[in-house]
DNA sequence: ACCTAGATGTTAATCGTGTAAACAAGTCTG
DNA sequence: CAGACTTGTTTACACGATTAACATCTAGGT
């Protein structure tokens, strides 16, 4: 609770805290584990009693970031409900909303260099949030016909890679700075163009 | 020529090669411009004969990338003529053959964080690569019904985010990796479904 | 109330990296 | 063949990651 005084109170949340902002501020390479430290208001060895090291501080922040992750998706999947279309639809914004809401988490998560199998319990919680994709296309390609049914995993691969492509390249400092269209509206056509080409939207709409 | 004696001969070129084969062995993050000098047997210092420093190698690597990334959609380009459709998908494969056979110059280009407007050759050399995929979406477009044409634009830059979503997330060492799917059937159907979204592909096909 | 074990921070030291300045060895041009 | 330029090397410094040794709480058991 308290900072005052010879123990922090509560270090490794505040260590995280600060590795966000700097993550945020200064990319996955600017960021360093002395500087998450001085933010602490803690010298750089303090770090060690609460993390293996710069990884796996930057880890923890992925695993808080999936953790948040999976619960927007969640809760977009079930805003969406009942209609398998609107769910499916809402996740795929949801993806979008996070990177820009949560910018540092989205950094350590997809562009820190850290792998998502460096622990089981990353693995774990990352893979929840991403059944919920999973989850809204099976219930969506139900009502694609059988016999042109692609899998559901597939079909949540694709938006995932999509949605994932739309970010990073139009939606943070990467090359395609420089497009005309907003990253949001750039997801939300090409996923509707997608669905088109499933067969699940009328083509005039 | 020889490398012997006090001079090297082309140590910048030494030094990309060196800087490639390095990030792609370890990653952008664990790349050192020390180790890149070992490699091409001169001491850290003479790096900086060459390049600006650290950051200047990454991009001349990420240059030299774009360039080679330039021909080989030009080349893809043209080998998918004379039908707009044929030479259309041959880029988006292009752009997943290239991130295959070219792993250091890829990471360099697009996580390796350095920004593609660091210097107005870099952008130039980019955009002339990225220019390809452009013009073929914009052959392509042609073929659409005026009132539901989107803006070639748009429509290239929805194949760019989703082969780089592709390569990202399932061709690297990055999340999807226990995607059951191959990198290549994934942004093969992916781009199906897209185009048959269009209208360009016949619903049966 | 002790007082001792464990937890949490700090100091101090090592090593690798990036970078700049001063110096040295080749190379080239008049 | 004498500078002037080019290209490497040495040396030096600052910073960051990491570890070991030491210091300071905090808690539990007596």
């Amino acid at each position: 609770m308290a900072k005052r005084g010879y123990h922090h109170g509560n270090l490794k949340a505040a260590l995280v805290e600060g590795a966000l902002q700097l993550i945020e501020g200064k990319g996955p390479t600017g960021f360093t584990l002395s500087e998450a430290a001085k933010q602490a208001g803690v010298t750089p060895a303090a770090v060690y009693r609460h993390f293996e090291g710069r990884d796996d501080l930057i880890a923890e922040a992925a695993r808080e970031g999936y953790e948040v992750f999976g619960d927007l998706m969640e809760y977009a999947y079930a805003g969406g409900q009942p209609s398998a279309l609107t769910a499916f639809e809402a996740t795929g914004r949801a993806y979008l909303a996070f990177a820009r809401k949560y910018p540092g988490h989205y950094v350590a998560m997809f562009e820190s260099g850290i792998s998502i199998n460096r622990t089981p319990e990353l693995a774990a919680v990352a893979n929840r949030a991403l059944g919920v994709l999973e989850k809204a296309a099976t219930d969506l390609s139900e009502h694609i016909p059988l016999d042109k049914r692609p899998p559901p995993q597939m079909f949540s691969a694709h938006i995932w890679a999509l949605s994932h492509g739309v970010v990073e390249l139009f939606a943070r400092g990467a090359p395609g700075t420089k497009s005309p269209f907003q990253p949001e509206d750039l997801l939300e056509t090409g996923i509707g163009i997608y669905l088109r080409g499933l067969g699940l939207i009328k083509p005039d709409e």
